[in-house]
DNA sequence: TATCGGATTGTTGCCGGTAACATGGCGGTG
DNA sequence: CACCGCCATGTTACCGGCAACAATCCGATA
């Protein structure tokens, strides 16, 4: 916001009027009147339930923290006096003695798309169950310049480590450049080397092409994701290895950018003559797109041209024809995200146990291939 | 987890080993010599930079709190030295102190749906760009339990505030349960008075309805959203007053959940004779699902039955036939819910400007009434 | 029964920031 | 030229929790 200066939460920041406001302070009592009248709108603190338990507040932190070495007498009174105000501890200022938060700062875009917002659901279930909280911060990779805004402010959350729900090149090179001193883990699907692939996203473009294949298919269209995804790249790979370990033929590789209009673009623009039988996009949207595209053109699917997604959206079962597709476990790859980071936070070994059941899901969209 | 207590952080907490681990304490230097050594890992505090400035801290805060009396040179000492350290402010520090924060505690369930999931999005840039970070904390609504100990759990995260973004009747009755003392939204839409329904959600329907009775449509059916979430009461509302304020008939409302699944099976499950030969979904996955309900009769749309949504979803554009329906902004609804948040803690009146831009969009799963 | 030592518990100080209060310096006035 | 008052800045205290260190307490041993 401030161009020529990188403190932007100076006077150019949201609470700063000139009146330094401010909420009054409670009047200035010692340390040991000033617990809280009963009524009082305050939650209580280690001060006041030691103060009711009849004991230091330190003896408080002690059992909060699972101190054993409480005489049974003195822990009964702090139990009580913990249960009696319903003590809950401030975990702002926990954070802030302690160095340690147990926030999560999740970086994502286009969370309104399926992948990233079951991503952020999985993520956000398995946080919470470790303990931790995701803060989301949406960044708008369309202004590089409010990236790194972004991501300065992320300093200043303190977090106990960052991830990012999806990668694109350009949120890596922007995390990378931000030089972080916390934790950072890269989720979405990570680039894969040729060997894993098998083992990983790969594992359903073997099953679906053997599928198409037994139906009769030999040469296949891919419509790809966007080229800086990852996630993108990965699944164009498998698809041709795939195809390619097979014998078969991959008559050319589209580019698309995830969304329905892409995938019926692509398919439109294509020449009169398809060159294939079957086509393979690399996620659901796209598909429904080239279905569109193809029955625009008076090809119906599957009659004349098979059509298979990734994903399994659940609208990919209401399409028209209900889609072949495979289905990808985003939450789960949520919650490895999560393990992942959490592991590198507390200096455990990667995990890396990515194992995205991507299983194969027959439904009408593909069927054998036309007599000719 | 820990049911017979109420303050379940005690020694089932995460980080309670027997062993008290904790980072290591700084040495402890006084407070004159701590200064960061230059290659420090933390980052500066404002000691850090009033040393370097050579003034004391608090004239350091002054000029970050935009206090208007300090001399040209000593606040010129003070830039360069914040921009030296880059300095950043410590937000937990400032939130302990101040006793305010800048984060909003989000509660959802299924931010994997379209609705959700965008207005998600739309509250995190609006939250963000008033200087707040979106905590996401996702409600098991199928578990009471689980619900009362994650809002249990709100309360020690000093928030300051907490957003519904889609709100039910079980999350409402919970959220009321938990009687916070931060200010509560809530979000997605809100019981509307028949009044309102004009200018709210309903605005649309008048038209959609409008444009079904252009084409000859006098009979009517509607799949509507499940009876908990007001959001799909509200659409029904406005479906049967729209309907009824022109004469026109409602052949019957059909129950769904919003999924295409469910649009689907209602329409499955009508008898031979749909007595209407229009279906108005409360939104386009149900509409998505009751097209191929009607293909599987042997039933085209629109030739036979015309079917309409709501929400335009991305794919709506391509679905088979592309669908008729109404655009909802979602990522407007989520500004709106976090200004009307943001009005509660500023203590400003309420802006309540909800305007869901519902407009009509038409394309070809409507057409005129077949001839009979 | 006095002493010793570990077990318990209390006291003090700090995290980083902000507010209240205190102080030094300057100019203006009588 | 002394005094007053305000301006600019410094000093101290505190938010709520945790940890180092200090001070008890207790039982067991000599």
């Amino acid at each position: 916001m401030d161009p020529h200066t990188t403190v932007d939460d100076a006077p150019t920041g949201d609470d700063v009027g000139g009146e330094l406001p401010g909420r009054p302070r409670r009047p200035a009592l010692s340390t040991l009147q000033r617990a809280s009248a009963p009524g009082s709108d305050k939650p209580p603190t280690i001060y006041d339930v030691a103060k009711a338990a009849g004991v230091s507040h330190q003896t408080v932190t002690r059992y909060l923290r699972g101190y054993e070495g409480i005489r049974p007498a003195t822990r009964e009174r702090v139990v009580a006096a913990l249960e009696e105000l319903d003590y809950r501890p401030n975990l702002t200022a926990r954070s802030l003695t302690t160095g340690r938060s147990h926030r999560i700062g999740a970086l994502t875009h286009e969370i309104d798309k399926h992948g990233p917002s079951n991503i952020a659901q999985g993520a956000a279930a398995a946080a919470r169950r470790a303990g931790y909280v995701l803060d989301i911060f949406t960044l708008d990779m369309s202004d590089p310049r409010s990236i790194r805004d972004t991501l300065k402010m992320l300093r200043q959350h303190d977090l106990a480590g960052i991830l990012a729900l999806t990668s694109t090149d350009e949120m890596t090179r922007a995390i990378e450049a931000a030089k972080f001193t916390v934790p950072v883990y890269l989720g979405g699907e990570p680039d894969e080397t040729p060997t894993e692939h098998s083992e990983l996203t790969g594992i359903g473009f073997p099953a679906l092409v053997d599928h198409l294949a037994g139906l009769g298919h030999r040469s296949f269209l891919h419509i790809a994701g966007p080229a800086t995804w990852p996630a993108a790249r990965n699944r164009t790979q498998a698809y041709e290895d795939a195809v390619a370990a097979r014998g078969l033929r991959s008559a050319g590789v589209l580019p698309g950018d995830w969304t329905a209009r892409s995938g019926h673009d692509a398919v439109a623009a294509l020449g009169e003559d398809l060159g294939a039988t079957a086509i393979v996009a690399a996620n659901d949207q796209m598909a429904l797109g080239a279905m569109l595209a193809l029955r625009r053109r008076g090809l119906s699917v599957p009659g004349d041209v098979s059509v298979t997604g990734v994903d399994d959206i659940p609208d990919a079962a209401y399409f028209a024809p209900p889609l072949t597709t495979l289905r990808v476990d985003f939450a789960a790859q949520g919650r490895n995200i999560v393990d992942g980071l959490l592991a590198q936070i507390d200096g455990r070994p990667p995990v890396r146990s990515i194992t995205p059941h991507s299983e194969l899901v027959v439904r009408e969209s593909t069927g054998p291939v036309p007599a000719a």
